[in-house]
DNA sequence: CGTAAACGGTACCGATCGGTCCCGTTTTCT
DNA sequence: AGAAAACGGGACCGATCGGTACCGTTTACG
């Protein structure tokens, strides 16, 4: 095969789970969809656990790399990781936040798929606190949090309601947001 | 007993699934902290997904019915609402949204439990528009949209991050919101 | 009081879950 | 070309899944 078998495990999962939830696809399933062998999965990773929370890794580094790419692309304006959230939602068969599902699906706080997913979660916001701050923004912090709330409401409605019109509007609350500090 | 099977399996129902999960939960543990037998279950409902799908329904109606009065107790002011939804989030182990996760988690939307609590999310939202229009507000329906994406985005993000600071930002931002229009 | 409905407990079913083990083949690297 | 690593397929395991059938007891009501 000319990609490997952990790599083709990973998307494979990324895919079967952001679908249909973690806890609805099976290994079989997940070996099937990919190709890979029982046994080959197992000398990849220690369990199931442990492929749920590689690829959360996997997907966390791959999406914030990109987000960091695609605002500076627009110019680092920081209303524009509104515009790169909404333009990757348009893509694939949206669900929701990837991330906000898995929690959804894996309640314990103190698991470690859980806190991966959290940690996700907080990186981005930090992530748009720098933003602020760059645009000499004072009380960055404050402002990246009540963001996040409307990063995650877009997404979330955006995701059950099928349509990606909750994106603008988040996006003008956040500017009217920015405005009022 | 002095609460009949019925009652027992949807109280035990929204406390298990809400707090872990429904896929999490299996029917063996429900029977145990129900204190129902496994035949007087399927007398009630024809299998699990019936279970949760009344259980919705259950909850829908009480949870609305309970907003609607500690709406009208609070003055009737449309704001009102996110202080209401963050006087309920306060009292139990607050884990989020349960329509929102259920979607999460049954991810198809054709499936009668998530169109079941998609509906709970439209009828919420119609009851915003509601209490807009009743305030003289134009565009209520628009700006009911916008005041789910903030209730949501509150609600996840006071779920994932465990504390409920992000009501009060959700409720300044819609009253800037309404003013604004 | 007596009858019938409602009930809890349990044994059981096939299917599927995550996980282990072994075998024969393919790929990779020297 | 040859050795070693990586791999796919499949048999198998105990546990648990949702669901069915039957039992004896409790409850409610006429």
């Amino acid at each position: 095969m000319a990609v490997k078998a952990r790599q083709r495990l990973l998307a494979a999962a990324r895919e079967l789970f952001y679908s249909e939830g973690v806890r609805a696809v099976g290994l079989d399933r997940l070996l099937e969809e990919s190709g890979v062998g029982r046994a080959s999965f197992y000398r990849h990773f220690a369990g199931k656990d442990e492929l749920v929370a590689a690829m959360l890794d996997d997907y966390d580094s791959e999406y914030r790399t990109w987000l960091r790419a695609r605002v500076a692309e627009l110019g680092g304006d920081p209303l524009a990781v509104f515009d790169a959230v909404a333009e990757r939602a348009e893509l694939t068969r949206f669900r929701g936040c990837a991330f906000v599902n898995t929690m959804a699906e894996i309640a314990d706080p103190d698991d470690p798929v859980h806190m991966r997913a959290a940690a996700h979660k907080a990186a981005v916001r930090d992530y748009v606190a720098e933003l602020l701050t760059a645009a000499g923004v004072g009380a960055a912090d404050r402002i990246a949090a009540r963001w996040m709330l409307l990063l995650d409401g877009a997404v979330v409605t955006a995701g059950y309601q099928r349509n990606v019109q909750a994106f603008s509007e988040a996006k003008s609350m956040a500017g009217a947001d920015l405005a009022a500090e």
